[in-house]
DNA sequence: ACACTAAACTAACACTTGTTAGTTTGTTGC
DNA sequence: GCAACAAACTAACAAGTGTTAGTTTAGTGT
């Protein structure tokens, strides 16, 4: 229970190979080559491939539902609280690019999890909605379909992991600060 | 090179089952149950399992570039041009939601056609940059990071295929326009 | 009736898959 | 020097993979 680090290794290093080719083309003998030794090494950390799936996402899945509901209980207006979210996304995106591209391509291949991945994913987005009609009842907000203005974020945040390995320019902040402009000012002058 | 209909059957049925759980865990069993014969009559059809993902990418990448090519090429101003994009993706998205699926996560597992798939995407990029940077010199778009405003635009666009199904209540038109409204001008009131 | 053809079938192939069992290796604490 | 242990190894497995070869079936035009 102390050092984990060697499994740790692993779990990196399939989320890697899971942001490539997707969970079902990584075979267990390109994960041993990629750690260095043979497939049926890795069984000496982990106790099955689905193992190293449900590690990479339910974590990360409980990461976001932690952070969501962290904002939605504060105390800031409807638009802080889109910013805030956004952040979040940005900053568990830097944290695990590979980790996130799994979350979002391969969750129907957990077995076990997926019903409480599922359960995660429902309220997370339950809460979302929740602010932005908040934020239309406020006045805040324009008066959109809110499904369309969450599915319009939810999408662009979801998509981050393809984009932030390609602009480490870019630090977090700066690009939190971005999107927030242009996601909820737009685009037109 | 008449009744095609048998082959077109299949790579329909394969983009379905492909949706769901992506080109890699899709054996050609599932295929062939789900059409309702053995796995060696699909050969009868199609040449290989990689041919089916070929026929089912290239042909929508390539209605996308020639589609942005004409918009380019029109004389709208730059926001309008904007839109007629978003038009674009609705309108083939919902023709083809299935395979808008296995273009945008499965697009990796081409093997012959990889080169030539990358450089379509890379042409259309190219042009979707061009019409930013056009319109934030033309002074009609703010001048903020051009990448970032096509990345936000584009993750929200290529997401369509998981949004679309489940909103068949909205139409085309009135989706285009939504989207339009809040891609465009933001949200804040 | 007969040849043709589209489209299904059975049987089998060579290879790859995740995983298990049992063994060897190298390091650490006594 | 030896026991203990983590972490690698070899060898093998049963099941599943895409695909091929050759055959059967049923419908169509002559």
């Amino acid at each position: 229970m102390k050092t984990e680090t060697r499994k740790e290794e692993i779990i990196k290093t399939a989320a890697t190979l899971f942001k490539e080719k997707g969970y079902s083309a990584v075979t267990m003998r390109d994960l041993a080559t990629a750690m260095g030794m043979k497939a049926a090494s890795l069984y000496n950390h982990i106790s099955s491939k689905q193992e190293i799936l449900k590690e990479i996402i339910i974590s990360l899945a409980e990461e976001f539902t932690e952070g969501i509901e962290v904002i939605y209980n504060s105390n800031s207006n409807s638009l802080d609280k889109l910013s805030q979210i956004i952040a979040l996304h940005v900053k568990i995106t830097t944290n695990n690019t590979s980790g996130m591209a799994s979350l979002n391509n391969d969750w129907m291949h957990l077995e076990d999890q997926l019903a409480y991945y599922l359960k995660l994913r429902n309220n997370y987005e339950a809460i979302f909605l929740s602010i932005i009609k908040e934020g239309i009842s406020a006045s805040e907000i324009k008066n959109l379909n809110p499904e369309t203005i969450m599915f319009s974020m939810l999408s662009t945040l979801r998509s981050l992991f393809l984009w932030i390995p390609k602009k480490e320019a870019l630090n977090a902040n700066d690009l939190a600060n971005n999107l927030s402009a242009i996601l909820i000012q737009g685009i037109n002058k």
